[in-house]
DNA sequence: TCACGCCCATCCAAAAACCGCATCGGTTCA
DNA sequence: TGAACCGATGCGGTTTTTGGATGGGCGTGA
């Protein structure tokens, strides 16, 4: 004894038994398209009439007939059916890993060789996965992945936390940046030695941390003391002091895509070799669908094409 | 025995239920907030997800949050639920009439001066009603309202069907229009005597049939024989003779609104007097719902503003 | 004119789905 | 460690839906 429990909405099989029987304009067809019987695919549009309170369809027994406002919620449910459809399929895309978004950190210095190439890989291999980008130095991207700010990181070593897993994406060497002029450009490869109480454009110890405890490491090791006449962290800063003649720089490779006038750059040879590493690392338990198919991304060799469209870009 | 049943799409309720516990982060309170108790709606949404085929929402029993698939979920669901909504609404405007389509035959003449003053009379009075407006004269738009190609129509008597409803919607009466240099301009008025074994441009019995008729009953009754020089169905045709100095004609004032250059009109005076009129007419059993308020719309003196927005215009 | 066929609406019993209650298992917090 | 919280699950009762049978209106053809 509820009484007649009125909804005040209709419900999709209604709108899917109305749409047969408008494009039929007839109900045992209509029935057997939906898989039923003609009695309740009858009922199923009074139910759907009577919650709009409005007449869809004028049946006499001869004939079934869309009245005028049919006409427009024929074309209302169809969108609404279509729409379902394709909400279904998108979020099945999502939730499969083909599409989505990957937020994905990243520093100054891999912007400038590595992320071009990722993301020309993931135009042609994964085009349905987003990602965005947020530069941030390396400090920042293991706070941001903590919170879940981004999803994946391009960062450098050392990376502690055991709740990442890393993988190592991009390994370079260290050139020197002279400015012209400097008397070392006459040597085809450098040494640390060519540093010994030279000026020197030094990374700062926060925002570069790598970079100044690696390269204060090596140094050390070799008994070389430069002249550090200022420390920065943005590798592009350093290169623009560099042109104004200042001093050398040490900087990964990757960096000589800069192309700064009158900057020159020379390799150079360390005792072990020391080369600079770019690790790639994201939360074990990251659950973004999307996350695999973009790690797939990362550990797929680059294209010969893709290095190809690259070198077109030069 | 017929198996677990599964369907491949899901309802609208579940999308109600879904949208409610991803905004509520929470079971409890979204139940309440949908009328029911909790674990029906753990079953709604564990039915959607087993439809979709995808984890929407990952519950502990301490916290509850979107996944990625979820987050487009959420925003896709919110629209359909928006778009059943605004279909229903729309649906029901069409079917009380507020809004709708009518379509509209008229005749030339009528669209020089009644047709612009009932458009702007539906712009302030129902601009939910769409009229789509189609010339033809008056034997076709009976045949036309016959096979419902158009709702109503605006013509000229008789109209002798029975299943239509006719109204009288203007009334208007005779003019000369005469070509510049004319003598007869030198009159204020003329009777139908002055046209007497002078040229005239006349009406053709197809297509301009009731104008034909009642030219003709006119002369016959008052023993006048103009010159009759050519004859044609549409008014701006003469007219255009009448500017060629070929002969006089004998229009409706509303073609007075025409401006010809070089074309001068007198007031004829006939005896009964014998105005022109037109007349409204449209199926008695016509279902469209946008028809009585259109027919309210017929019905209704014109305003002060509305004359005063037509004389603007001029 | 009348009998037949077509077609949608209605009735009814059986089946399915849904709901709410009670309860379970896991987590958090004091 | 125990209490509180929260979502999942089992279960019986109720509502809703379904399909077959039937009714009744309306063309159609003999």
């Amino acid at each position: 004894m509820t009484g007649p429990s009125f909804w005040s909405q209709f419900e999709l099989r209604q709108l899917r038994c109305f749409v047969a029987a408008a494009e039929e304009l007839h109900f045992g067809r209509a029935a057997a398209r939906m898989n039923m019987t003609q009695p309740p695919l009858s009922r199923q549009i009074q139910l759907l009439e009577h919650v709009l309170g409005v007449r869809l369809l004028d049946r006499t027994s001869r004939a079934v007939k869309l009245t005028p406002a049919g006409r427009v919620f024929l074309l209302e449910a169809r969108r609404i059916l279509r729409l379902t459809e394709s909400a279904a399929l998108a979020t099945r895309r999502i939730a499969s890993g083909e599409a989505g978004t990957i937020t994905l950190g990243f520093t100054a210095a891999s912007g400038y060789s590595f992320l071009p190439r990722l993301l020309l890989q993931r135009a042609s291999h994964a085009p349905n996965i987003d990602v965005a980008l947020k530069e941030m130095v390396s400090s920042e991207q293991v706070e941001s992945l903590v919170t879940g700010r981004i999803d994946v990181g391009l960062l450098r070593p050392p990376i502690v936390r055991s709740e990442f897993t890393t993988l190592k994406v991009a390994e370079e060497h260290l050139v020197a940046a002279l400015p012209m002029g400097d008397p070392r450009l006459s040597e085809a490869t450098l040494t640390l030695k060519h540093f010994h109480r030279q000026p020197l454009i030094m990374y700062a110890a926060e925002g570069a941390r790598y970079f100044h405890d690696m390269l204060a490491g090596l140094f050390e090791a070799e008994g070389v003391a430069p002249v550090t006449i200022q420390s920065l962290a943005q590798i592009h800063s350093m290169l623009a002091l560099v042109r104004a003649g200042i001093g050398a720089a040490l900087v990964p490779e990757a960096a000589m895509s800069l192309h700064f006038d009158d900057v020159q750059f020379r390799p150079v040879e360390t005792n072990p070799p020391a080369p600079v590493e770019l690790y790639a690392a994201w939360r074990s338990d990251n659950d973004n669908p999307a996350l695999s198919a973009f790690l797939d991304l990362l550990r797929t060799e680059p294209d010969p094409e893709t290095l190809d469209a690259l070198a077109a870009e030069e």
